[in-house]
DNA sequence: TCTAAATAGGACTGAATTAGTACACATTCA
DNA sequence: TGAATGTGTACTAATTCAGTCCTATTTAGA
């Protein structure tokens, strides 16, 4: 349905093993992969990717490590996808300076990404990392006011 | 920020080309490639897809084409994305048969691709290909119980 | 009944992107 | 000073995707 990249669902994942602990502690990018059980050169590069994106805080040298810079209910998940999959031109042409894409002025397709993209960046932006860290029990998110809704996570076809 | 492919963005532009006729009237892949400036084989491709999907309806043989099954304003786009990106695993761990991933049975990153696509889903399913078909004046997008909603076409980052 | 126009389906290829690795350097603390 | 840790860059292998081509099938009309 929409994809997101492998180094993002790990993000994702390494994001919210670091909001399980307080948010004070260190973790070395060595104990995340071998908590997340993901290679470790993935993960220190995720790390630093997301310590770029102003998202985690870090502490060089022994007994160094990553931290989160906010409460986790404070990082939504869209914050963390789109430090991941970086500043994402769908496809080339929304990065076009005005002119090179023969559809001007009135590209259809430019228009349609613009409202997928903000439906769906506003649909991340309700998800926060807190939200990710009870694994099996999830069935709510919150809505724009802060209150809960229902999720339905009923069985059915997966996209 | 979220991956549509070109086909998945070409695929939309070729259904709101169709979804602005009348619903009976036929489009062949010829005349909708020449309008939407998609090369014929990719449109031809696209079409075929869509139809296995149930969007499209043909006629084959002369005077042969392309038409809706039904209204635009009852096909989401959230159905045309499903139809185009396939029936997709996020990661290759969401095809699973259980017990393949060493994460089992509490696999984090397969409840946060569960939530995400829910997430996502949900609000793609809100916009209507009708939405679509007004190139350069649309504002608002209808929500839940179908009224319009205002959606920020504000200048800024765009990812 | 023949022909042209159109869809249907599959195989193939080149290119782009991504995941993952490796290595050299910098920093901190005991 | 040395060990542990993060920082940055460059590279490679694998995967995926966009796009093309070819051939069969169907239909309408001359």
């Amino acid at each position: 349905m929409i994809r997101l990249g492998k180094m993002t669902d790990y993000g994702l994942l390494v994001m919210s093993q670091i909001a399980r602990s307080s948010k004070a502690e260190l973790h070395t990018a060595r104990d995340l992969a071998i908590k997340c059980r993901v290679p470790l050169p993935t993960v220190s590069k995720l790390l630093k990717t997301l310590l770029q994106s102003g998202l985690l805080a870090s502490h060089r040298g022994i007994r160094g490590g990553y931290s989160l810079v906010r409460e986790p209910h404070l990082i939504s998940v869209a914050e963390v996808v789109s430090a991941l999959e970086g500043p994402l031109a769908l496809t080339e042409c929304s990065t076009n300076v005005a002119g090179l894409c023969d559809l001007e002025p009135s590209c259809p397709i430019r228009d349609n990404q613009r409202i997928i993209n903000q439906v769906v960046r506003g649909a991340l932006e309700k998800v926060m990392l807190s939200d990710l860290i009870r694994p099996m029990s999830l069935a709510a998110i919150r809505d724009n006011r802060g209150n809960l809704v229902q999720v339905s996570l009923a069985p059915g076809r997966m996209q």
